[in-house]
DNA sequence: CTAAAACCTGTAGTAACTACAGATTCAAGA
DNA sequence: TCTTGAATCTGTAGTTACTACAGGTTTTAG
């Protein structure tokens, strides 16, 4: 098992949790993480709660929740006692607008097929696809 | 029908197509459509095929086109004989990508499910949301 | 000890708009 | 004709979540 004391430089921090470089110093310039400690020349020191905090982002990101999602889950996640409740509330929000974008990409994808479909390529004095986009509705 | 000379103002070519005020002078600026001729006091005085081209490229985003593809579209669309195969080349191109957003996006479903199911609500001392979040791989 | 790799700050760019501020012009009613 | 309120004008800044420099300093491996 890791240490819990192990050090990272950004470097380091950023191979191991997968964000890159300018994302961990972008993090941390939003306020998601900590300003870590420096070492003498000014150079950034993580540890591994900082590495364990990335984790939970990276993958929070993963799962398509936005950064303020995110800030609101680990403030949760912050708490003495979890507020279950309200990371459920969070997740099925954003499980509802997942939801609801496949739809508009299904719909998106049977209107793209049908029109595609139409057209037979090649050099046509006319062409259904454009035809379609210039016509005013579905 | 409507006749083809008819002219708009910004507003209510606005109203007319759907996109707003600011959208369509953005797309001036950005070189999507032409700029216009002006009143004596610098109005935009629009014509029939300016709301026509309008129409394509709200259509054309609709269907989920970025600006560039709907810019190459439509200087294909202006040549005198259509190119369908490039036509058809850039939408299947973007038929590809919506298909694969909705690959990932049905991953996603099924992951925020399985952790939300998971989770009872209320205040708990542990919240299994929070813990997958924290859990380093899937 | 030196040279290369890593790191630092700060700014600007990305996509596709949206939202002002502050000034001017237009349209309709009195 | 005058007035007033709505519409329009330009230009800039903000949005999301980063990425990509430039120009300088520190660390580390040989």
């Amino acid at each position: 098992m890791p240490g819990r004391d192990q050090e990272f430089s950004i470097g380091r921090l950023s191979k191991y949790t997968g964000c890159n470089v300018e994302t961990i110093r972008y993090y941390e310039k939003v306020g998601l993480i900590a300003a870590p400690p420096r070492t003498a020349g000014g150079h950034r020191v993580y540890g591994s709660d900082h590495a364990k905090r990335l984790g939970f982002i990276r993958r929070s990101r993963e799962l398509g929740f936005s950064l303020d999602e995110i800030r609101a889950l680990l403030g949760l996640a912050d708490g003495s006692e979890y507020n279950c409740g309200k990371v459920k509330e969070i997740t099925l929000h954003h499980l509802q607008s997942v939801k609801e974008k496949i739809r508009d990409l299904r719909r998106l994808e049977q209107t793209l097929t049908a029109i595609s479909d139409e057209c037979e390529g090649g050099i046509a004095p006319r062409c259904p696809i454009i035809e379609a986009l210039y016509s005013t509705h579905c």
